[in-house]
DNA sequence: CTGTTAGCGCGTTCAA
DNA sequence: TTGAACGCGCTAACAG
């Protein structure tokens, strides 16, 4: 059976009270008392019940972090970002795959007020808003990443999206491309919207006409990239370049290619988006966009925690991150053969 | 304010434990005094407080999965498996990160056992046995996921790494490769010594003597395996082949091939283990052993939930996965000119 | 510096 | 079929 704090106060004579209050260094403890309580805590292996102390603390010192899918190689970097954050301020992490599934998401908001945790990431959700706001008023912190809460406010981390994608195509248009394909994320997302935005924005500042039968539209996965630019290639309009919305898509579509008889980056230049992992793995390496995630996983959990103590930087307040290019080996100059012919 | 069962009854005009029994479903109530608590309920949007109910039932409904690293492609599959059961039958994953340091592991545990969690999935572990025997004292069921855990002895789930690593050996010495490398996992781990031992095991069924200069060691990452192999190449120890301990070493030593100048698999042949995600889609697409990974981390949280239930299969009992060769284009037969030539 | 007392929100006897 | 009373393990006044 395992020991209490009851048990620690009789084996050192003296009440629960004081014993409480040497754990947990509120109000004043003899030093001889000290003495005798660490002694019992050592011979009877105390520890002390967290779900008690929650349930009079009202504090659970847990966080619970909801996104779609920790298989998407993006998430694990976040999540170990939340996770050593967490670790550093005596925090624990709760983790919630939802799949994308906006009955699922409202389920687990419901356990999680149940569940009393102290402040909830939300990553990537697709539920309607009135369901977030249902959860905010059980009164549990939130902090968003990539999707504004409006109502009420919750602290935003994000990327510049736009700006990241526009400096992607920038990228091959710099390098002499003018057909450029784009590959996208799920329609509906805003972060896809966002980096079509910024594929669009870059080309138009080019001046170079935006041509819709050059965007296909992918779901963020491997399959869907690879699938898009097979079914693009099959209609034989002519590319030298593709922007994909994410790297998976971008890994994909290299594989299209390539199966297809093509080369990258010789025959067809290739970027992607978030520099994941294995990016400068692949071969060729991949050029892309690198978000920090692991650094926007602390700074949401960072953020998240001020707002457990109570601590806000203002209403709307957000983190702005910025995505950087990553140059590597799957993007090139436009051969000079490659500007007459068709690909 | 929050609702409380108290408010819940005094609304419906009965008493709490009659709320409560309604809750849980344990003993009758009325189908009249049903209707009022359910309107009651209703209209204070009352959830029960699962902190409060764990305190009197000992059952957090909480489960604990430690691994050494998120960040590692194997995990985020695993991690899904474990989540998607827990889901089903109502429990909850908290997520720990120890990062291969056994100080974090021990600290952890700890902390699990004062968070009352109901049961714990340990991957991949490092610490000492006496660390996990001092946990177990707490009576917190556990499942091992790659590590035999003798005392006391807890369930087991593991891929046989022996055989594995011995068919994706046997895989290149059909191909008419001798001089096979290995990079290897981190030494001291025990998956790293089975999968070392399947592929010497190949090469003495086959009659190939082993040579330990074809041997470097890595810690399953990318940079490892590239490092190794890109050291193994300035020692002029010719090699056709190279069996990595995981995908990640195998991707990371094709990247050192390639660089150097080598084709794959022309050159050299390359098999990896695990098949993550993404080694279908390297160029080469890596051939590699399949750990069913998802399924494991179901598996494993099956056994584990049971065992919070009182229901083991036995003493001593362990489920097996077998490694699957998977056939991709990172490896060839032995070229003819390559038999006599120094690679 | 320390002990007594009273809850936190809930499940669970035991009588009625 | 229901309610009163107690306790889970702990913290937080309030006295002393």
């Amino acid at each position: 059976m395992k020991a209490t704090i009851y048990h620690v106060a009789r084996r050192a004579r003296v009440s629960t009270a004081t014993v409480s209050r040497f754990l947990n260094g509120t109000g004043p403890v003899a030093a001889e008392t000290r003495h005798r309580i660490e002694q019992a805590i050592q011979v009877l292996g105390y520890r002390p019940n967290t779900v008690a102390r929650s349930l009079v603390t009202k504090a659970t010192h847990t966080l619970a972090l909801l996104m779609p899918d920790i298989t998407n190689p993006f998430f694990p970097d976040l999540v170990k970002g939340v996770q050593l954050l967490a670790d550093e301020r005596g925090y624990t992490v709760l983790l919630c795959s939802v799949a994308g599934d906006p009955a699922r998401e409202e389920e687990y908001l419901e356990m999680l007020s149940a569940k009393q945790v102290d402040g909830a990431l939300l990553v990537g959700l697709v539920c309607g808003r009135e369901t977030i706001a249902r959860f905010a008023r059980h009164g549990i912190p939130i902090v968003s990443l990539d999707r504004n809460i409006d109502y009420p406010p919750a602290p935003l981390v994000h990327v510049n999206h736009r700006k990241g994608a526009r400096i992607a195509t920038e990228h091959l248009l710099q390098l002499g491309h003018r057909l450029v394909a784009h590959v996208s994320g799920p329609i509906g997302l805003r972060v896809s919207h966002e980096r079509l935005a910024g594929y669009r924005e870059a080309l138009s500042r080019a001046g170079v006409a935006y041509d819709r039968r050059l965007v296909v539209s992918g779901d963020f996965t491997e399959e869907a990239g690879y699938e898009g630019i097979e079914a693009l290639l099959h209609t034989a309009t002519p590319f030298t370049a593709i922007f994909a919305a994410n790297d998976l898509a971008a890994i994909g579509a290299t594989a299209a290619l390539t199966d297809s008889g093509r080369r990258v980056p010789e025959d067809v230049s290739v970027v992607g988006f978030d520099d994941i992992r294995l990016a400068a793995y692949t071969s060729p390496a991949l050029t892309t966009i690198r978000q920090p995630t692991y650094e926007m996983g602390r700074r949401a959990t960072e953020l998240l925690i001020d707002a457990v103590h109570g601590r806000m930087l203002g209403p709307g307040q957000q983190v702005v991150f910025e995505g950087e290019l990553i140059v590597r080996a799957s993007s090139m100059p436009i051969a000079a053969a490659q500007q007459a012919k068709t690909v």
